[in-house]
RNA sequence: GCGCCCGUAGCUCAGGGGACAGAGCAGCGGCCUUCUAAGCCGCUGGCCGAAGGUUCGAAUCCUUCCGGGCGUACCA
């Protein structure tokens, strides 16, 4: 695998990719990008500048395998037409075809304003074939993170009620950030950051302490602000059936008991929930923890030294707006208590203290400024910009019928994630949800999802996998000690040459999915190798009496079997043998 | 009012400077004595929200406007 490194400038987007934007080439596009540099030193006796360095693959036969727009890119550098510039490289293409048999391109074509299409030898798609089995890494797995740490932090919901289907979009997304961030060579800790005291915490206890009453025949009001969802009368019934006896004032004795009653079971259904998705956590980070060990005044302390509060109407504030954030905020409450923000930044910097090279928190479209906020905190603070970043998705609406549910935890309207999960199970839920670009609404058709046919994205990648691994079983084939030994220039037909394409852009994929914070590319990928697959299956037979040709086909779908299973392992969903 | 995100086929969305705009669902029509039909093939369907600009080239970049979501708390 070659790499290249180019100037980052045009990324907007918010991602650990150390100021530049890496570039990797895959073993095609090496090739292409050689002759193409080739060329233009050829016919213009220079090295062409980085920028003009362009090819993709064309989206149509008649323009070849690869197309660059290097004519065009380089015309007012060159004061020449595009066409002319096309003219001369084609020339130098040429030269290079004849002087040497094994050149990858087997002829070139000027095409439009000046496009220069390659249509490349069978041997040079069949030679990445090859590349996918003789890696050191798995094959899409690359080390471009170089064994740097980052810590994802995601859902870090309170522990006061059930995760919802929102919760799972976070839920999902932050798993599979991680997994894409441990494929392209960092180590990942995944963090779950929540507050087990205060406010909420104060109400969630006195909402249960009032559904407590309720099974003693006392009507209490849940307070205003307080948790009215019906997953209350359940712990209730638990503790009533445990503790047998009633509580009549909502005293300290009674407060701490409900409190602690509270945190543990809300805690324990989180963990369920997240458990029954897949999603697993290295570390529990508790708010109260950073208040114990006088973080809060400490970092108070810091942004003072650094002229970056001030007092205003009996409360402390931050001064953001001049370094970047949305507003200026308050860190420290007229009655002395701190604010989420003010604890906030006190959590990013034991981030910070406990060493991570990089911190990515995952979170919902409505912190924003609050994100903006702490960034300023940190700016002011000296931590280098890309220490943190941000990625942001959009909220989750169910459809059913044609109809929307709007949904929140603090008025009991909502869906939760457990019984998504149970109803849909862990694949579906974990593809729809991953499915859609974070920076997007996201509609979770139910109706669509509980298809079990053709129809689900999920199953029709699965079944793609199924039948591969239901060919190997009945050629009992086990795989290749040696790839060399198979006679790959007999995969010739379209089908099999747009496969082996398609393979060879995987490792790009992934590097993109994670550093432009895109794992829906992967859905995306995973789903149009599928849908090739199974139109290959069904138009050419793999087992046949050929003995050389189908052990090159098995060897094409032990590539195609390798790539679909890491595109499952990736997005957390099961690779069935049998379905 | 201001800030962020989103407007692409009837519906849900890919594509985010390149050559006639893609997929799934829905609708219509085909394909199972052969590796799992949870599959394949074909047809139907679009002034890419609107208008200006930048560019050889704009769905894509910029500006304004329109529509939707979120934020704009001494909530978390």
């Amino acid at each position: 695998m070659a790499y290249e490194r180019l100037p980052c400038g045009s990324s907007s987007k918010d991602s650990p990719c150390f100021g530049t934007l890496t570039a990797m080439l895959t073993y095609v596009e090496t090739l292409v990008m050689d002759v193409i540099r080739s060329a233009y030193q050829t016919a213009f006796g220079a090295e062409p500048s980085p920028s003009f360095l362009v090819i993709r693959p064309t989206d149509r036969p008649e323009f070849g395998d690869y197309t660059s727009n290097i004519a065009m890119l380089a015309a007012s550098h060159l004061k020449t037409a595009p066409r002319d510039i096309g003219s001369k490289l084609l020339q130098a293409i040429s030269e290079q075809i004849e002087s040497d048999p094994s050149h990858p391109v087997s002829r070139a074509e000027i095409a439009g304003p000046g496009f220069i299409n390659l249509f490349l030898e069978p041997t040079a798609v069949q030679g990445s074939l090859r590349s996918v089995f003789d890696n050191d890494l798995p094959f899409g797995s690359s080390d471009l993170g170089k064994g740097k740490t980052i810590q994802v932090e995601f859902v870090s919901s309170n522990p006061t009620g059930p995760l919802t289907v929102g919760h799972g979009r976070q839920a999902v997304l932050g798993d599979v950030l991680a997994r894409l961030y441990e494929r392209i060579g960092y180590k990942v800790v995944r963090e779950y950051y929540f507050n087990d005291e205060g406010q909420q915490i104060d109400l969630l206890a006195q909402s249960l302490w009032a559904r407590y009453q309720e099974l003693y025949g006392e009507t209490h009001d849940i307070p205003e602000n307080g948790y009215q969802g019906d997953y209350l009368i359940l712990v209730a019934k638990a503790l009533k059936d445990e503790w047998n006896r009633p509580y009549s004032q909502f005293d300290e004795d009674a407060k701490s008991r409900f409190r602690h009653e509270a945190v543990k079971r809300m805690t324990s259904l989180i963990k369920r929930d997240l458990r029954e998705l897949d999603v697993h956590f290295d570390s529990w980070f508790s708010e109260a923890d950073l208040h114990q060990a006088g973080k809060i005044e400490a970092t108070l302390q810091l942004l003072r030294d650094k002229q970056g509060v001030y007092e205003h109407e009996g409360a402390t504030w931050l001064r953001a707006e001049e370094h970047g954030g949305a507003k200026d905020s308050v860190l420290i409450r007229s009655d002395g208590r701190p604010t989420y923000l003010m604890v906030d930044i006190a959590y990013h910097i034991n981030k910070h203290e406990r060493g991570f090279d990089y911190v990515l928190n995952v979170q919902g479209a409505d912190h924003h400024a609050e994100q903006t906020c702490v960034k300023a905190a940190l700016r002011l603070l000296g931590y280098p910009d890309e220490w943190l970043s941000y990625a942001v998705h959009q909220f989750v609406s169910l459809k059913e019928d044609g109809q929307v549910q709007k949904m929140s935890t603090r008025a009991g309207r909502f869906v939760t994630l457990h019984d998504l999960t149970q109803d849909l199970g862990k694949d579906v839920v974990r593809y729809f949800m991953i499915s859609r670009k974070p920076e997007a609404h996201l509609d979770f058709d139910l109706d669509l999802a509980r298809a079990e046919s053709s129809d689900n994205p999920s199953t029709y990648i699965q079944y793609a996998y199924t039948r591969i691994r239901s060919i190997f079983r009945k050629a009992e084939f086990v795989g290749f000690e040696d790839v060399n030994q198979t006679d790959l220039s007999l995969l010739t037909e379209a089908e099999e040459l747009g496969l082996m394409k398609m393979l060879d852009q995987f490792p790009q994929v992934v590097v993109h999915a994670a550093i432009d914070f895109a794992p829906h590319a992967l859905a995306e990928y995973g789903l149009n190798l599928s849908r090739a697959f199974h139109a290959y299956y069904d138009k050419h037979r793999v087992l046949t009496d050929n003995v050389s040709l189908q052990s090159a086909r098995l060897t094409l779908l032990n590539a195609v079997v390798i790539v679909l299973g890491e595109c499952l392992a990736i997005l957390g969903m099961d690779a069935p043998e049998e379905m």
